[in-house]
RNA sequence: GCCUUGGUGGCGGAAUUGGUAGACGCGCUGGAUUCAAAAUCCAGUGUCUUCGGACGUGUGGGUUCGAUUCCCACCCAAGGUACCA
């Protein structure tokens, strides 16, 4: 009897789902497994060959697991909300839910066929209100719940209240907005309850937020990034604004850390777990504040003080920035210039008030007004002046000088000579103290109350000296305030020109350095030296603070930006040349020119200038995260509804008791023409509070909040969640998918824990895998599930992508267009003769021929023209060896040909070069061969009915090539058909053949016939049991095979390397074939190892082998080592490492006995020819090798 | 740029701790069977070769009796990510 594959799937499945083989039980004596594979989105295009093989490689587990004695759990179901559906639903009008039913029950024949061990009573759909009940139900359980830093976990919104009912917030470290208020607990409790909502809100796990969109208005929807090009829209290409829209989010941020650590503790693959950890960019570095000095006396108003007043008067406070603004770039130069090279006396005092220790801080070579004076305390007005000979000639001028400081502006002026220093530095010293105790504290006008502040986050607070400028991002809140009247108008075109850019575009344009400068100047918290404040797009608002101190000399960006405007580039690195570009390896740096940090590492500055900057109050050591709150809205409406309702502006959870708050109906699936989400079109999408169900929007009553206790009808959320709100915790959900009571039972989860092995793309990386997490560490906390990890093992089965066939048309190109009537002929040839055209072309391409010759040659369209010019002219005839000139000879008489025929129908064209056009041809019309099927290539393409194909050997060869399946490139490969021709068994075999499971590999249907074949092999070795006679004893070589088997395929699965098995089982049926083995005692066995893989055939084989019932539970069988020992070896005898020849010895035999057996060899000493070896090694049971 | 993974015949791939490189399959070549085709079966198939053998796992070095495997440098490909301060 022939192997019938269509009959046995077709009886094994019926009867697999009519006995339910494999139902999984919630309780069960046996160990759990828990296999999953990820659910899929049902789409309209179904199954291709590359979507099963995860499902394959997780059934196979599953199977084996069942075999060996676990109570498996091996679930699937649908992603089924989602975009496709809507804007299908746009375009027809027909329902979401219909379309998407259509699909999945499309998705289940074509599974089905394939016969997987699913125990489809659990199936969800993320879709059905039944199932979106729990993913609504969790956005409350998030909604309730505040994320506590104390205990670093999430707890009830409750625990929060209580809190500042009894102490405010002063106490409470939580992950919280940046603007949250502190307040005291008398506070809290007179605060109204609106007021009381919105400070909760800035706690809860999900809250609202204003969160910017790009808006396209003509769509009337939001975009993604990548839907943007050029600042337009992709689709059609209408105008995106940025806009502020509230959104709800996810604090997933409070989770970053958790998220980070939880990497380390599950087995997942490198890549994935980098990419993670690359999303979340945890970096390690400092918070500095730099204070920004006030404008000049200009913008104060008042001429007659150097200090500005107040900002309530209109102006900054507390000048450290005295210089007279008209000026000040002119003295800042000039003061930067006289500290480079200050006198001895200026020096000596510099350093003297440096050690001191003052309670104060004094400045060097600072502007006032419009001089510069040698040493200031802006705190005490205090001005010291050091006459050197140099001031001399011009007494009188100092005199002016002091008194306009004195009296105009209010500081207080000292003295001394360059003698009184020198020679008496204490008796200077005193003085200044005794000056300065006498000028009241206060009286001064410095302070830290300064009114604007710029925060940066910096991963090297070590190169704080290097600060040469600072820059803002564009949008950065403080541009607007600091930017001086001169700066303003060059500045605002500046932060427009930006806001026209799409995000995408600024970050694809790395190489303009662009910026303005504010006029603005902040202060080092060091040096207090005034530093340029800048803006540039280089500088990104949605990371950091949107705002860095710039290091040019240790950072590209800075170092680029800095050259191009001319700023400062000191280098505070020893040893270091920084005149070509930034130094930025922190390994090797030595800090330089910068005070205390001189001299120490990277690692050990970086502490230093921590601890300083603390100590000073102007920063501290930060960790930062790339990672953002997630958005959670849609302006969609094939989604999951939000379970909320608003009263007077503040969001109201509905009780859970009455979820699922299903979607409604609507008559257009698009935005209103308001601007609202879909959902904005329903008429009846209100909420009673009274009857706890949705009504007519006509029924919100019209007072709104101020009559708040009257109302009983309020609108609902006109958003909807995202796609990966009801993947995030549906692995949890199957393990008691119709509990309509909870998300699932505690004896369901207690009973199944976690994921014990998840296979899935990578595509889901930094989605789906991410967000789940964030839900499950979340539902830890909460105490709802047992682990905070859900899946210990994870592993990404690779892409399969399709091998395209090509056939390549030649197309004629003229240098004089021909009239109408040439009628232009359809050739195609063969891929050796377009490969050879080619490589001559890409050859002469790549010699050594000038420049000129070389556009020549390529002019024109692609190198056919090429070639024909090497024809009529052979210029490049000499390069070419014999072989290239045969190709250009086929060339050329084909060329010369169709010359002819353009001749002989007589038009005025000149035919110039030839063109090969490549076109994708239907993979299905190729056979293995790479042969193309001319007549059914010509019946599918009528339009070549009468085209010449040019042959090679008789046949049209196609090329090939691999790319991503795709309908257009008709490489597309269905499982139907494969099902279909070779049977489930087959395919399964020959997806897991192809090659380790993670590996992306390209899927060539032609070698199908190997696995078939095999099925083939494996049914014949059974049919002579047919009869049902009795058993025969294996041979110890039966039994060996087996065993060996056995051994292998065990190993193979554990290690998820299926496609070795594979293999094993071939090499298995080849033996025992040719060991003509009929012994039940084998065969038995080897139905189950295979039955994992080709579960069809095994039940088949199994039930023929006079077994009743399923082959599914039957145990794995046992391993014996004893089968496989062998009496000899025989050993590879290698010379210099490299095997020569083979001789066998029996296995006890020691190694001593082995190197005197192979020295005397007489090939041995054929090798050696006379010479003596210098050593032999004999590895026991292994190899010998003999070194000469 | 950075991170990750990989690079072995005409093709997919194997070699599990450093020990016979190319298992298994496709394709190809020859043969058997057939009126013929399909299917099936048998033999061969890394390269070069003076038929002794020599060379051979991206390239160049190194460690070792012995390297596809370990180390260093480089090249190439795929995936992820990015003015990330």
């Amino acid at each position: 009897m022939n192997y019938d594959f269509r009959k046995i799937e077709a009886k094994w499945q019926e009867y697999w789902a009519k006995n339910k083989t494999f139902k999984a039980s919630n309780n069960s004596d046996k160990p759990k497994f828990y296999a999953l594979s990820m659910f899929p989105y049902p789409s309209g295009a179904g199954l291709h060959v590359g979507h099963p093989l995860g499902y394959i490689a997780t059934d196979i587990y599953s199977r084996y697991k069942r075999h060996k004695g676990f109570n498996v759990l091996h679930p699937m179901g649908y992603d089924s909300f989602g975009l496709p559906a809507e804007q299908y639903a746009i375009q027809t009008g027909q329902h979401p839910a219909i379309t998407t039913e259509n699909n999945i029950n499309r998705y289940r024949e074509q599974l089905d066929r394939l016969g997987f061990s699913f125990d489809w009573d659990r199936e969800v759909r993320t879709s059905d209100p039944k199932y979106y009940k729990w993913t609504q139900w969790i956005f409350i359980q998030l909604f309730n719940s505040w994320y506590n830093k104390k205990s670093d976990k999430a707890e009830a919104i409750e625990t929060l209240v209580s809190q500042f009912e009894k102490e405010g917030n002063a106490n409470v470290e939580a992950a919280c907005d940046d603007d949250t208020p502190n307040f005291s607990a008398t506070d809290w409790n007179n605060f109204s309850k609106k007021t009381k909502q919105e400070l909760l809100l800035k706690y809860r796990l999900t809250y609202l937020a204003d969160t910017e969109v790009n808006w396209c208005p003509a769509l009337g929807t939001v975009l993604a990034n990548d839907e943007i090009v050029n600042g337009v829209s992709e689709r059609g290409g209408h105008p995106v604004i940025r806009k502020k829209m509230t959104q709800w989010s996810m604090r997933i941020t409070a989770y970053a850390q958790r998220l980070l650590d939880g990497l380390d503790h599950i087995d997942w693959p490198q890549p994935l777990k980098d990419s993670q950890t690359n999303w979340i960019g945890r970096s390690e570095g400092a918070s500095v504040i730099f204070n920004v000095l006030p404008f000049g006396e200009e913008q104060g108003g008042d001429s007659n003080s150097v200090l500005p007043p107040a900002p309530s008067s209109g102006g900054g406070a507390n000048a450290r920035l005295t210089g007279d603004s008209s000026m000040i770039g002119i003295l800042l130069e000039r003061a930067k210039e006289m500290r480079k090279k200050p006198t001895p006396a200026e020096d000596k005092l510099w350093q003297a008030l440096r050690r001191k220790n003052l309670d104060v801080k004094f400045r060097r070579q600072h502007p006032v007004y419009k001089y510069i004076v040698d040493f200031i305390c802006l705190e005490k007005n205090l001005i010291i002046e050091v006459d050197g000979k140099i001031h001399d000639y011009q007494l009188d001028k100092d005199a002016q000088r002091t008194l306009e400081l004195e009296q105009k502006k209010g500081f207080t002026v000292i003295r001394f000579t360059n003698d009184e220093i020198i020679s008496n530095i204490q008796a200077v010293l005193k003085k200044i103290e005794d000056v300065l105790s006498s000028l009241s504290k206060g009286e001064g006008r410095g302070g830290d109350n300064h009114p604007y502040q710029i925060e940066v986050f910096t991963t090297r607070p070590d190169t704080i000296f290097g600060v040469s400028f600072m820059t803002l991002a564009p949008e950065h809140d403080l541009v607007a305030k600091i930017t001086t009247p001169e700066q303003k108008a060059a500045v605002e075109a500046y932060v427009e020109a930006t806001a026209k850019r799409s995000e995408r575009d600024r970050m694809a344009d790395v190489k303009t350095v662009s910026g303005v400068f504010t006029g603005a100047y902040a202060e080092h918290p060091f040096t207090k030296e005034p530093i340029p404040i800048w803006i540039g797009d280089y500088v990104l608002a949605s990371y950091g603070t949107g705002a860095v101190m710039a290091v040019p000399c240790g950072d590209q960006r800075d170092y680029d930006f800095a050259k191009h405007y001319n700023i400062d580039i000191p280098n505070i690195f020893e040893g270091v040349d920084i005149s070509e570009e930034a130094f930025a390896d922190k390994a090797t740096t030595i800090i330089a020119n910068s005070d205390f940090l001189n001299g120490l590492s990277y690692k050990e500055a970086t502490k230093k200038a921590i601890a300083e900057l603390e100590r000073i109050g102007q920063g501290k050591g930060k960790v930062n995260y790339r990672l953002r709150d997630a958005v959670f809205s849609r302006q969609r409406y094939w989604g999951e509804p939000f379970p909320v309702y608003y009263v007077d502006g503040m969001p109201q959870m509905i009780d859970v008791e009455h979820l699922p708050l299903e979607l409604p109906e609507v008559e257009k699936y698009l935005p209103t023409e308001t601007g609202e989400p879909p959902l904005g079109n329903a008429s009846d999408w209100a909420w009673d509070t009274v009857q706890n169900k949705v009504v007519s929007n006509e029924k919100i009553s019209p007072f709104g909040g101020d009559r708040e206790g009257e109302q009983t009808v309020f609108p609902l959320e006109l958003n909807t969640m995202p796609g990966w709100a009801g993947s995030s915790q549906y692995f949890n959900r199957y393990m008691d998918p119709r509990n309509d009571e909870a998300i699932f039972s505690k004896e369901a989860i207690d009973y199944w824990q976690d994921v014990d092995l998840y296979i899935g793309g990578s595509e889901h990386a930094t989605g789906h895998l991410l967000y789940s997490r964030f839900w499950q560490h979340f539902m830890f906390d909460r105490g709802y599930v047992p682990k905070a990890e859900y899946a210990q093992k994870l592993i990404n089965q690779g892409m399969i992508t399709g091998t395209s066939a090509f056939v390549y048309r030649i197309d004629l190109e003229f240098g004089e267009e021909p009239k109408k009537e040439f009628k232009s002929p359809k050739i195609y040839v063969s891929n050796t003769f377009y490969t050879d055209c080619r490589k001559v072309y890409d050859f002469i391409i790549q010699s050594d021929i000038s420049d000129k010759d070389k556009s020549e040659f390529a002019n024109g369209n692609g190198y056919t023209k090429g070639l024909a010019s090497v024809i009529e002219g052979t210029i490049f005839i000499d390069l070419l060896n014999e072989q290239q000139r045969a190709v250009i000879k086929s060339f050329n008489k084909l060329f010369q040909q169709l010359n002819e025929d353009v001749v002989e129908q007589n038009t005025k064209g000149v035919l110039i070069g030839l063109r090969f056009t490549p076109i994708h041809v239907d993979v299905s019309l190729v056979n293995a061969s790479d042969e193309l099927d001319i007549e059914s290539f010509k019946k599918l393409n009528p339009e070549n009915l009468d085209a010449t194909f040019i042959l090679e050997d008789g046949k049209y060869i196609v090329g090939r090539e691999v790319e991503k399946m795709s309908k257009s490139k008709y490489n597309v490969v269905n499982p139907d058909a494969i099902c279909e021709e070779y049977g489930a068994d087959s395919l399964r075999l020959y997806e897991m053949f192809l090659g380790p499971l993670e590996q992306s590999k390209p899927w060539n249907t032609a070698g199908i016939t190997g696995v078939f074949s095999f099925l083939k092999k494996l049914w014949k070795l059974y049919s002579p049991l047919e009869g049902g006679e009795g058993d025969v004893e294996p041979t110890a070589e039966n039994l060996k095979t087996l065993h060996k088997t056995i051994k292998k395929v065990e190993e193979d699965i554990e290690n998820f390397s299926f496609n070795t098995s594979v293999s094993t089982f071939m090499i298995c049926v080849n033996e025992l074939t040719a060991q003509k083995c009929t012994s039940k005692s084998i065969l038995e066995p080897l139905a189950v190892l295979v039955s994992p893989y080709a579960p069809h055939i095994a039940e088949e084989l199994w039930e023929r082998l006079g077994h009743s019932g399923s082959i599914a539970e039957v145990p794995f069988p046992k391993f014996e080592e004893k089968y496989l020992v062998e009496s000899s070896k025989e050993y590879p005898i290698s010379f210099n490492g490299k095997m020569r020849f083979k001789l066998e010895f029996p296995t006890d035999m020691d190694s001593k006995a082995i190197e005197e057996a192979v020295l005397a060899h007489e090939k041995t000493q054929e090798q050696l020819q006379g010479r003596a070896p210098k050593k032999v090694i004999v590895v026991p049971g292994k190899i010998v090798n003999i070194v000469g």
